[in-house]
Formats: C-alpha cells, sequence, structure tokens
DNA sequence: ACCTGAACACCGTTCAAGT
DNA sequence: ACCTGAACACCGTTCAAGT
C-alpha cells in the first residue's frame, strides 16, 4: 500500500531527480541519503534500486534537476556583454542551491537542461566568429572555470572553521596568519595579504570572467572584437 | 601498548597527513576512513580524535599532504611560458595523485606546501610587471582553472559509465548521444559532435591556459607583454 | 598525554519475498 | 512492474575508562 496522505505521481526518473534536489536544499550533500530520498517520495530506500543502479546515478539526476530555470541571458549586445552574463548568471544559478557545485563539478554528462544551454551558447559563439573547434573549447572552457570557482566558494574556507566562525572574520583570520609569517621567507605573502585576502568573491569572479574574455577575444579576427 | 613490529614515530599532524596519503593512493576518496587511517599509523579509530576536531581537518591535513613534493618551474624564458608551465605542472601533480582535485579543489586553506608555491608565483608576477592587485588575483585566477580542471578530469566521465568502459568508448558513447539529438532542435550540438568530443584532455587544458594568458598579456603595458 | 572498547545512530546495497 | 523487511558490512563520533 502507498502513503495514504495523496495519491503519488508514477515516480519517474525526473521526479526523483527533483526529490532529491529537496532533501540537498534541506540537508546539504552531506546529509543526502538514499533512506531520505526515498522517503521524501514516500517509499522506502530499498524501492529505489529498481529506478537507478546505485547512489551515483541519483546524483546524475540530482545533477540535471540542479540545473532546471537555469537561463540564457538575452540576445542584446555584443558576443562579450553576452558571454559575460551568461558566467554571472551561471554562477547565480549554482550559489542559489546549496552545495550544487559539489554535486555539479565532476559531472560532465550534461542532463537535457544543461544541454539546452551548451546549444546555445554554440550558436551565440559561431554568430560571434569563431570557429568550430574553437567554439567547442569555449564552452568547456567557460563551464569549467564557472564550476570551479563556485566550488571553491560554497565550501567553507577551511574545515576547522567552518564551524562557528563567519565568511568575514574567517577571511580577516586568514590574512592575520598571512602577515603573521616570517618576512624574509615569505616576502611576497607577507607584504599582499591585503590584497591576497581582501577583493570580495564578486570581484574575482569578475577579475576571472574578463581575463578569459579578453583571452577569447583575441581568437577572432581583428574587426569582430 | 603500542603495536609491536616496529616503534613509531610520535604521531604528528603530518604523518597523520601522510597515511592519509597513502590509504588515498591505495582505496579513494570513497574509501578513506578514520578507521583506516588509524590502521595505517598503528591505532584505532577513536585515537585519532586526540589529534584531530574531525574527518574535515584530516582532509585538510591530507589537504596539505597531497602538495608535497610540487615544485615550481625553472625561471628561464619570458613570464608567460613560465607560467604556463607552472599550469601544466600543477596539472600533472594532482593528476598523478588519485582523487586529488576531489580534496583540494574546496579547500581553500593553504598549506606549507601550498603556500610556498603561492609566494613563488607571487614574486614572479610583480617582476613581470603586474600590480600587486592584480598579481594576487591572478594566483587565485590559475589555481581555480587547474582545480576544476583536473576535478572534471578525475570524475569518471558519467557515474553509470564508470563502471566497465574505458574513458575511450564513453567518449565515443558521448558523441553518438549528441549526435542522435534532434537537429532541428539541436543544430549546433549535433554538427559539432566532433569538436566537442574530439579534442583529448591535453588540448583542453592547454587552450584553456593559453586563453587565460591571453588575458592576462592585456593586464600589461605594451612593451612588457 | 595519549590510547582503547564499546556503543550510538547512522550509512549503501542486496535479496528473498510480497502484491 | 514495483515495493518491502531484514540483514550485511560498513560508517563518523562520543565517552568513560585505562596507562
Amino acid at each position: 500500500m502507498p502513503n495514504d496522505d495523496d495519491t503519488q505521481p508514477p515516480l519517474t526518473r525526473e521526479a526523483l531527480g527533483l526529490a532529491a534536489l529537496r532533501v540537498l536544499e534541506r540537508d546539504g550533500l552531506a546529509g543526502l541519503s538514499m533512506r531520505k530520498v526515498a522517503a521524501e517520495v514516500g517509499v522506502k530506500a530499498a524501492s529505489l534500486y529498481w529506478h537507478v543502479r546505485n547512489k551515483e546515478e541519483l546524483l546524475d539526476l540530482l545533477n540535471d534537476a540542479i540545473m532546471t530555470g537555469a537561463e540564457a541571458p538575452p540576445r542584446v549586445g555584443d558576443w562579450r556583454s553576452q558571454f559575460r552574463e551568461y558566467c554571472h548568471r551561471h554562477r547565480r544559478h549554482l550559489l542559489d542551491r546549496r552545495d550544487a557545485a559539489k554535486v555539479v563539478a565532476g559531472r560532465l554528462a550534461p542532463g537535457p537542461n544543461l544541454l539546452r544551454l551548451q546549444e546555445d551558447q554554440l550558436g551565440r559563439l559561431r554568430e560571434a566568429g569563431f570557429t568550430d573547434a574553437d567554439a567547442a573549447m569555449v564552452t568547456y572552457l567557460l563551464g569549467t572555470y564557472v564550476q570551479g570557482f563556485v566550488l571553491q566558494e560554497q565550501s567553507p574556507i577551511s574545515a576547522s572553521e567552518a564551524m562557528g566562525a563567519t565568511r568575514r572574520e574567517a577571511v580577516d583570520a586568514a590574512a592575520d596568519r598571512l602577515r603573521a609569517l616570517p618576512p624574509e621567507e615569505f616576502p611576497h605573502l607577507t607584504a599582499l595579504a591585503g590584497d591576497l585576502t581582501g577583493p570580495d568573491l564578486d570581484a574575482r569572479f569578475a577579475f576571472g570572467v574578463e581575463r578569459i574574455l579578453d583571452g577569447l577575444a583575441a581568437l577572432l579576427p581583428a574587426e569582430r572584437r
């Protein structure tokens, strides 16, 4: 007998991914267990193995569920501002979902939601004048950068500081630790402690995006940059 | 009474990190448990909690242990070739250690081994003519890219394909899946299936490095590029 | 100062059995 | 075709107790 409060929809793989997403949002990746996802869909843990080979495969479904609702930026302005906006949106999207980068980062296998975006990106790159080979490489490069960046951003700055201190305190502590290094052995780290810990993550992300976009522009014939 | 086959060294936190590294190499991150690391140093699991607050803190020690032996490239050639070499060495170093990127990726807190390298990088960047603020950002950008890239590289291409198929087969299967998409909905993905799955990871990594270096060069006054 | 045994509350996964 | 209970072999962590 199924559970009693309402009639469950037929439990597709997609529904499983969305259930996993709700558990992720509530309990984080460390708290995401087969038992909890099963409970979320009103079933026992063992039943999940009918729909999914193992937990890794469930994480594949979660990977795609995370990307639902990600939207391409409007097609206004030159390719540069469009792809700047693409990167910032992608970062925002991951950042807004708990532990999203940890789930997504090691998972190349793109689900339907990511494929849609990749298709759109390729179209814009080709229009902008990139060769097919370059366009393919560019989508990979941008994806890698955004995922890698958010992965660090969503992780506690140091495991031991995860418990208790705020981000600001942790960063300040990091700066102090840098300044406390022996200056004769670490002249640059001590001198640049402020530069290293000062800029917030928005600024750091934007810096990387602009450098990469500059680098991509160099691939185009001068008149299309 | 300690174990009997040899007298253990006094079990420092550094020794703990190295023991964790040996377990990681042998059993992978999924197989790295407190019990196994304890056994590796000839002690029971509960004893580890004398030296370490929890598993996360042990992973911090492992994080630094992974970076032992990483070497800076020789100071020959211009800044560009030096940092190209830096990126390629960093990638190689992580790639050579099982699951290294998964451990390192979310862990900003740099251990002594990473600090040494960062100090060296900052020196070279300042000499090359980067401002202090830019130099600080550049080390972060390069680190993020390399870690993010290797993270994907060390992950099975798709969880469900991890078991069984070789990398080559998995990539070919991915290409076939792209080509099988409806071309009216996905004209670019189907047309560029070969470009997307063709280039090997060496080429992809090098592509990203060169784009980023191009972007960094634009920060310098023209005569120093 | 450091280690232990025992216990607690969990895990992922398998499998025979049910409907 | 789909779900279950029970079991197996693990986990991380705590804590009183030992030396």
